[in-house]
Order: C-alpha cells, then structure tokens, then sequence
DNA sequence: AAAGGTATCATACGCAGGTATGGGAAAGGT
DNA sequence: ACCTTTCCCATACCTGCGTATGATACCTTT
C-alpha cells in the first residue's frame, strides 16, 4: 500500500479507554488511528493529509462536540464528522446531520456500525480531495494570471466581443488580444469552451457580472 | 396575494385529530393545508402546483414514513420533508436526515417548531422551483433542436473546431456551420460562452464525451 | 543602471466563424 | 400528390480571432 492510498481516522475523546478500544478497531482494519483528547489536541495537530475522518464524541470535557462541528464549518475545515454520543436525542441528530454529519451513533454501538460508518466517511473525503485538487489547480492558475489578464478572462467568458471588452477597458482590441491569448496559454485551456468551463468553476463570471453591471 | 405566493403544506398522518390540529395551525399562518390519510391518497391527489412541503409521520397504518421517502426519491418528487414522530429513535433520524428531511420532530412538539421547520421547508421548496424552472426552459429548448443539431451542439461545446465536427460527422464544414447557427438562434443563445453553460446545465458535454470518446 | 515583468498599441497575415443565396434529396404527414 | 421538415452542400462575402513583428512606457527587482 503506498502513501497515496493511506486512510486515516482521528478520534477525539475525553476517555481513555474509549479512545484506546476505537484505534484498535480502526488499525485492526488497515487504517491509521490518531486520537486527541481534546479538540484543540486536534486543532494543533493538523490536518493528516490523506483521506481521512473525524470521530467525534457529542459531549466532551466543558466543551460540546457539535459546537466543534460549527467551528470546523466556520474555518472551511471540511473534514467529514462521525459523530458519537452516550446521551443523544433527537435534535441533537438533527443539528448534526443538517450540519454535515455522515452518522451519528448512540452508545453502546456495534463495532460493524462504526467501522462502516467511518468507511463511509473516509471514501467521501477521498472524493472530496479529489475534486479539491482540480479546483486547486485551476486556482494557482488563475493566481498566476495579471490583473489585467484576469480582467480580460471575466469579460470574455461572460460572452463579450474582443471590441466589447476593449470598450469597457478603454484599450484598443489588438490589446485584448494579446491578453485574452496569455489567458489562454497561462490557464491551459484548449478552447473558449474550456476556459468558460474554468471560470465557471471559479466563479469569474459571477464576479464579472457583478462588477460591471452586465 | 397573488397565486404565485401561495403556500402549502401536505399533512399524511392516519390519526384525524392530528390531521385536524395540524391543518388549522397552518392555516392560521397563512398557509394553504391539504391532509391526506395515507400516502397513497397524497400520491392520487397529485402534487400542488406552488411552492409546498410534506409533513409526514414515521409510522403510518401499515407502512412506513421513512419508505415512503424513499419511494418519492426513487420518483424524482421532490417535495421537501418534515418528518415527526412519536417513537423516533437515533438511527430513524440519521436516516432520514440523509434522505433529505428537512427536520425531525419527535411528538410532543412545540407549534412553534411545526411551523419553523414547514416555513423552512416550504422556503427550500420556493427556490428548488425557481431553478427548475429555469432548466425546464432550457430543456424545452433544447428538445426543439433535430438529432443533428443536438450531435453538433456537444461537439462545439466540447471544444471541437467547426472542421473537426465536420470530421466526426463525416460532414462538411459549411453545413456543420449552418447547424450551429441554427443551434445559437433555436437556444438563444447570445455567445459561445452562453451556449457552453447552457450545455452544462443540460448534461449534453459529459453525454458527448461518452459517446464519441473525447 | 540593467533586467524583467506588465501594459500598451500598430500593422499585417492567415485562419475560423457566421450568414446569405441558391440548390438538391429523402422522409413523413395531410 | 403535395407540403414540410430535415439534412446536405457550394460559392461568396464579411467579420472575428490569433499570432508574429516591432515598438514605447512604467515599475520593480537586482
């Protein structure tokens, strides 16, 4: 198995024994088991880089497991969350699942339950990863690009003739030309068609329309 | 109040005081209540044509609240979800959270949050519409295209030169030509760029790609 | 001060895209 | 039999796009 392939499962949980019993279920199936007894535990440690998940208790120590779930959210931090509890009703299920969870299991569960849970999780992170590495790409880019350049790119992809753009840019068209082209060369795009599809991704055109009023 | 502002919500429960106690709370905030008694009576009746919600009990005379989710997921009907009950567990819920409920109220609930998860529900509902209805167009367009229009249509929007469309369909340029045109004009579309997103929205370049190999 | 990146523009050439005009052929419905 | 639609193609013309060549100017980094 090479690094690539490498799945990885972070449990954070007040007890001891709880954080013992889940690694050696989760190493017993191949994959890597980290544990932290607090969030912040997590937090410092950072973010294996592999697909991995996140085991979460619903009650820990002073802080709440879903409130962390929010936290995470707000920082971007997409890691998918399989959530644990002794004590859970129902709008706690709620909130968790609407939040994002993948599952969400009261104690005592079946050790099948929460491996295939945690299965679950890993293989949505490793598609998540997957296209996150597409669109990283094409961000570095469109990073790559000059202002102008990315200027050029909003307009034309929102449809614009080259005299449009050179219009709204008070510039003559031979100079939009040369700029639409290092767009092209610089984001690798094949063809307009492409380049379209890039920016949509990106979100150029939303911005475009927005600025220029189109 | 204009039609197009209407609301509703479709309540299937078996028990006529919940029915009844239900219907007038909606209607006493403003929103049209239709009851049904079993699913099948909902499914006879027919979908209204607004914006509107389901609320549902998890256990119904003889089958099952969550099945019936599914089976309407299976139909591609749409309709946002409420789901209550009153012997809910964990598991039902992560269920039917994942199955796209909007919420989960175990009985007995607060009127209050009836009512804010249906307004939710209904408020999912509302924009669901308004996106749909924009594909509809699009899609009642795009069928008005002939096969040959539609083949020449994937091929531009895949990137292909109006020569190498020619190539594929063993045509020649100026009638691949002629078809784009009539593409641009039928779509209404007013660039490459509009046509590009529209094919999107449509599916038409993965289906292309399938079947021609690109 | 020299170098490099960014930005600007002109001229010119070749290729691609779009439309108009005109014509031919096969399929399907009235 | 007739009409419509779809599909096909040719010639011609105009517009749009892309690049090469060459030039000027500004700013920042070395």
């Amino acid at each position: 198995m090479t690094d690539a392939d490498e799945r990885c499962v972070c449990v954070i949980d007040d007890d001891d024994e709880v954080r013992g019993a889940l690694a050696s279920l989760f190493r017993s199936a191949g994959l890597t088991a980290l544990v932290y007894e607090s969030p912040s535990a997590f937090l410092e440690a950072g973010l294996p880089d592999c697909a991995c998940c996140l085991v979460l208790d619903v009650r820990l120590r002073g802080e709440s497991g879903l409130d962390f779930q929010d936290l995470l959210a707000e920082r971007a931090i997409a890691i998918p969350i399989v959530m644990m509890t002794g004590h859970g009703d129902i709008p706690m299920t709620v909130r968790a699942m609407r939040a994002g969870a993948i599952d969400f299991l009261p104690k005592p569960f079946g050790t099948e339950d929460m491996l295939a849970a945690v299965l679950r999780a890993i293989e949505t992170d490793r598609a998540r990863r997957a296209t996150a590495s597409d669109s990283d790409r094409l961000r570095s880019a469109f990073a790559r690009l000059t202002p102008r350049e990315r200027e050029v790119m909003g307009l034309v992809v929102t449809g614009l003739m080259n005299k449009q753009v050179a219009g709204r840019l008070n510039l003559s068209e031979i100079t939009v030309k040369i700029h639409r082209g290092n767009v092209m060369r610089k984001m690798e795009a094949q063809s307009l068609a492409d380049l379209v599809r890039m920016a949509e991704q990106l979100g150029v055109r939303d911005e475009t329309i927005h600025r220029y009023g189109l």
